[in-house]
DNA sequence: GTCTATAGAGTGATAGAC
DNA sequence: GTCTATCACTCTATAGAC
């Protein structure tokens, strides 16, 4: 890839993440990049070939960072993970506060994104279950519990930016990891506990 | 309150929901009250002005159908509140789907909005600690389960329009309730299960 | 590849007649 | 209260010189 091209798109993910993407337009893109409007529009013909750009960057990373996730994980791997996703939300921030906003402007991102988001849901509902049949987490009788579990799961990390920002806190990783453990806690086994006393690097919670 | 004023206001609501907070211009609210769009700057000055006079409109409302949470409510009460709150979530779409963008325009608000969050969340972690007392969940020595399990319950009903909206489903009353139930449900005693039973009209979930 | 200049549409806000 | 007309601004996108 071209060197300006690269340029400006980690700049504009950087005006993304700092003002939000509705905020950003593309003169104001081309004057911290520091190059004219029109060598902008040259790299990038139509504002939604930066978005699309943009879109297919924040993919790559996030399979890089998710192929792990494709084999089943035992606890102690899955915190792993989710501690790589935090520092995969904060590089992409503007995504995971601007996710709606950007799926009504750009229809064809939303489709892709959504599949994704169901992919993401089961793999974490299926981590449980796994957890479940290795005896770290209870076995129920209904399936359904541990796929309500991914959902819970998955909406405590990928909205929890944004609910740090509408409730005006700041936040790190730790806060993030235990919230969504938190979720998970209930569900242990004795054995289970062992792992999660590694996770909660603190005391024991209750 | 003027007659033309309400009909603004009930317009740009409807509007929003529709379209999206930022997606709906003044111009475009004019056209369909179906007045000049002079005449819109006279009953509302500023762009501002209307806003706030919604958020107010949205305080109001939302007075009414939060007044119970003051007392103590157990287990049935709440989903009677939650079930209101559905409502009324319905109502308001447009803030549970565009809160940020809204905050990050009107700094006012979102002071405002703020304080009005965390004095939810105390709120739910207060009636969690009260049902443990009653004996219907589960008594901790740390307190800190219970503020946990409020932020939780918050995080899911608040989110709940936003999650639903990300991946391109629908749902209803009766799915938002029963992701919030389950929540609480590993924390309930015998006991509470009883009030759980009624919660999921359906058959016993494990 | 990079620039300047500008078209064309939309936005919030204001002035002044009725 | 309600209207028409318009200003000043911003945005995306394009044209054409270098």
């Amino acid at each position: 890839m071209n060197k300006t091209k690269k340029r400006i798109l980690e700049t504009t993910i950087r005006l993304f993440n700092r003002d939000g993407f509705a905020n950003v337009s593309l003169p104001q893109i081309a004057d911290i990049v520091d190059i004219s409007l029109g060598n902008l529009t040259y790299h990038f013909k139509k504002k939604e070939d930066l978005i699309e750009s943009i879109y297919a960057l924040f993919q790559e990373e996030l399979a890089i960072i998710t192929k792990d996730y494709k084999q089943l994980s035992n606890l102690g791997e899955m915190d792993e993970q989710l501690r790589g996703f935090y520092e995969f939300q904060q590089r992409f921030q503007f995504f995971y506060l601007d996710l709606l906003e950007i799926e009504r402007a750009y229809p064809a991102i939303a489709e892709r994104h959504q599949k994704h988001i169901e992919g993401q849901i089961n793999g974490l509902a299926k981590s449980f279950t796994h957890n479940a049949s290795l005896g770290n987490l209870t076995e129920y009788e209904k399936p359904i519990i541990y796929q309500h579990l991914g959902q819970q799961f998955w909406l405590n990390t990928v909205f929890w930016s944004m609910q740090i920002a509408v409730r005006g806190r700041t936040s790190n990783v730790e806060e993030m990891t235990q919230a969504a453990w938190l979720l998970v806690l209930p569900h242990t086994t004795e054995k289970g506990r062992i792992d999660f006393e590694h996770i909660f690097k603190t005391e024991k919670i209750d």
